[in-house]
RNA sequence: GCCACCGUAGCUCAGUGGUAGAGCACACCCUUGGUAAGGGUGAGGUCGAGGGUUCAAUCCCCUUCGGUGGCUCCA
């Protein structure tokens, strides 16, 4: 006789099997008709799953009783939303096959496979959501039935789906004793579908969905399998709700990083330069040097020292590193000189060939370098080393090249070209866990400088099953626990993935998202135990003798595009002072306050601000709307009244009255600390609040 | 790289088998205005590129380049 304790701490005994649905009904009608489903022991189940021994239940509504929003409860309207969306889809385009369809955090997709060139495109959609509206409206139960593996298995062999058949075989595999089907409506009669559930307890309950986009997948994410095409959707419990997201949607897009380098002239790339290759106007070009002189400076105080390297080198060199066997896929082709190409021709050398013989050696060529570590080891083996020297800390913004595949480029966050701000460190085997705690400090640094504190960190460690990685077991495990130890550290939660190590070592990787709910890498820090064996890189020891020393490898911004990508979206275009391109316009009031105007823009740049003159034909209204679209952070405007007192009236972004007056001298000094003290200081506090 | 969609003025976008439009930006004129769009006039396009169908293509078809959304990949 199942006794049931609920969420509150009481019981409710029964004498006989129940279902979740009942219990709710028994709690109260208003309950009942909220349920969408129930935690059966923490396990998100239907409404109808039968009870028969005792277990803690909860039940499952749109909105939890503080008035939040459930995901539990979206899960079920979402995985219900996608059966529908299928039942439409199947109903107005015959023959289509389909493969999965789970629910996300922001809606739901259902692969499908349809018959050869009837996939439907976005203009078909207002007819799917229709289709969609009349089975809501009917608002059908949704019932499951199971049925033996056997009998399930030659049910879907009938039905001649291989997708289906897969993912029934998987289930059995899984461990499954039998196969469920979920219809919409009533069994034998009306469409129904493989799924293992849970589901609302029927269509009327989904409030309100849209279907939201098409694109392509594989089947089981193998690109060697079947091409699918993933329709995607999204439902909430209300109209309210959908609408809200919509929105939120439409907001995200206002900060792509895309939109506003556009909008703010940030950055241009260019069809005729190449994909993926980043040309930094003057504005963007002001943010990443501020970003570059910021890192320098915290860089000398840890003891780097800069150095610059050339964009090529060597095949030979790549050879040795391992980059150009590993990763010979996504590097630009290399270089061969016009004598050897002359050669080569005269031969009759094919393309092939030529391929071959670069990578044996046979031929030499340069390449553009896909990473800074070749070169900064060479010159740290130019001369010799004493362990009182370590650690070496060899710092550049070196620019590297990839071949990253077309589809995957995009705006700044994924590009061809890029620069990082790398550093290599050559350090005693004993220096190595202080030396990473020094790299997390830095990157702490600059994410709390720049208040970005919505990141996750990842430790890469290497796949056991894979071969790709160079180098000693007992070695990878050091470095391994080495990185362990300093993420701990940083108080921050993190965690471990393997086969997410480079292939020369493990790392600590820190993630950031964009607006679109992206992940990207940002910085990352590495260690090496793999590259000085290749390189022979050693070090006199306190024993004379020679040792082999440790390398670190780490980029806190990971790329200045992908950075600057990133934080273009984190400060939706509006700058910090320090960082702004643009960063105090002047705004006379007529071209009878231009002179002075002139003395407040000399006294700005004076004390080295990016700062401009707005002495244009418009009235003050349009210029400060001109300025605020600009998002800059402050705008002086000045007048007779300005000139005669010697203050400026102030205006700072984002803000929607001006600040008030403030005398020449007092303006230009807290503007100077605003921008030297990178917003720990700021001008507005000059005001009161 | 794969699939789908998109490419019209500097930007955002309408539009049509008979060689094109709006708003903003830009230029000039009037206006000298005190905190988010003052008024007028004007200039600006090989309708991404190449090929095909057609009497005629920006529009239809093919190819190609670029972008977007995914997938796959990412030292």
């Amino acid at each position: 006789m199942p006794k049931i304790t609920l969420p509150d701490g009481s019981i409710r005994q029964y004498d006989a099997p129940t279902t979740a649905g009942q219990i709710a009904a028994d709690i109260g009608p208003g309950l009942a008709k909220a349920a969408l489903g129930a935690k059966i022991d923490g396990t998100l189940c239907d409404l109808s799953t039968r009870i028969e021994s005792d277990c803690t239940l909860a039940l499952v509504t749109p909105k939890s009783r503080d008035g939040q929003v459930d995901p539990d409860g979206l899960f079920l309207l979402r995985h219900s939303c996608a059966h529908v969306m299928a039942e439409a889809i199947q109903r107005l385009f015959p023959g289509t096959m389909l493969v999965y369809g789970p629910p996300l955090d922001t809606g739901f997709y259902y692969d499908m496979a349809f018959p050869d060139g009837r996939a439907p495109s976005t203009d078909d959609f207002i007819a799917i959501e229709a289709e969609m509206a009349k089975i809501i409206g009917e608002n059908l139960p949704f019932t499951r039935r199971d049925l033996s593996i056997a009998e399930g298995m030659d049910k879907l062999a009938g039905e001649g789906s291989k997708f289906k058949l897969d993912n029934a075989q998987r289930a059995k595999d899984g461990g499954s004793a039998t196969l469920s089907w979920y219809t919409t409506g009533l069994p034998g009669t009306n469409w129904e579908d493989l799924c293992r559930g849970p589901h609302a307890p029927s269509t009327g309950r989904i409030g309100a969905f849209k279907v939201m986009s098409l694109a392509s997948s594989y089947w089981k994410g193998d690109e060697s399998l079947d091409r699918l095409t993933r329709v995607y959707g999204t439902a909430f419990a209300t109209k309210p709700e959908l609408e809200a997201h919509l929105k939120q949607l439409d907001e995200a897009k206002k900060r792509d990083h895309r939109m506003l380098g556009k909008q703010l002239r940030l950055f241009h790339i260019d069809e005729m330069v190449g994909q993926g290759l980043v040309l930094w106007t003057p504005r963007g070009a002001a943010i990443r040097q501020e970003l570059q002189t910021f890192i320098s400076e915290a860089l000398r105080d840890q003891g780097y020292q800069q150095v610059f390297t050339p964009h090529i080198g060597k095949l030979e060199l790549y050879r040795t590193s391992g980059h150009f066997p590993y990763y010979r896929e996504s590097q630009y082709p290399p270089i061969v000189d016009h004598d050897q190409m002359t050669k080569l021709a005269a031969e009759g050398c094919s393309c092939g060939d030529l391929a071959n013989r670069l990578a044996s050696g046979e031929v030499e060529g340069y390449l553009l370098k896909p990473m800074n570590c070749p070169h900064h080891i060479r010159i740290f083996a130019s001369e010799p080393h004493s362990y009182r020297d370590l650690p070496v800390r060899l710092a550049e913004f070196g620019t590297v090249y990839r071949w990253e595949q077309s589809g995957e480029i995009g705006g700044l966050t994924r590009v061809r070209g890029f620069t990082q701000d790398d550093a290599h460190l050559f350090v005693r085997e004993d220096q190595v866990a202080n030396e990473l705690l020094g790299c997390l400090s830095l990157v702490k640094l600059i994410f709390g400088t720049l208040g970005m504190n919505d990141y996750r960190v990842r430790v890469g460690l290497r796949d056991p099953k894979s071969d790709k990685y160079v180098g000693e077991p007992s070695n990878w495990d050091k470095a391994e626990e080495a990185c362990r130890n300093a993420a701990r550290s940083l108080s921050v939660p993190f965690t471990e993935e393997a086969g997410e190590a480079a292939f020369y070592g493990p790392k600590i990787d820190f993630i950031v998202r964009d607006v679109i709910g992206r992940s990207w890498q940002l910085g990352t820090v590495q260690v090496d135990y793999n590259l000085p064996v290749r390189f022979d890189l050693s070090y006199i020891g306190a024993d004379n003798e020679k040792h082999r020393p440790v390398m670190i490898h780490r980029a806190p911004f990971g790329s200045m595009e992908r950075f600057v990508g990133v934080l273009i979206e984190h400060f939706a275009g509006a700058f910090p002072l320090w960082l702004a391109p643009e960063q105090v316009r002047v705004l006379p009031i007529s071209e009878k306050s231009e002179e002075y105007a002139q003395e407040v823009l000399t006294a700005i740049r004076k004390i080295g601000l990016r700062a401009t003159i707005d002495s244009g034909n418009e009235r003050v209204q349009a210029r400060i709307r001109d300025a605020s679209e600009a998002k800059i952070p402050y705008l002086a405007v000045v007048g007779p009244r300005d000139a005669q007192q010697r203050v400026v009236s102030l205006r700072a972004f984002g803000t929607e009255a001006n600040l008030g007056e403030l005398p020449l001298e007092r303006f230009i000094s807290g503007l100077k600390s605003e921008y030297k003290t990178r917003g720990a200081e700021s001008l507005k506090s000059s005001f009161p609040a």
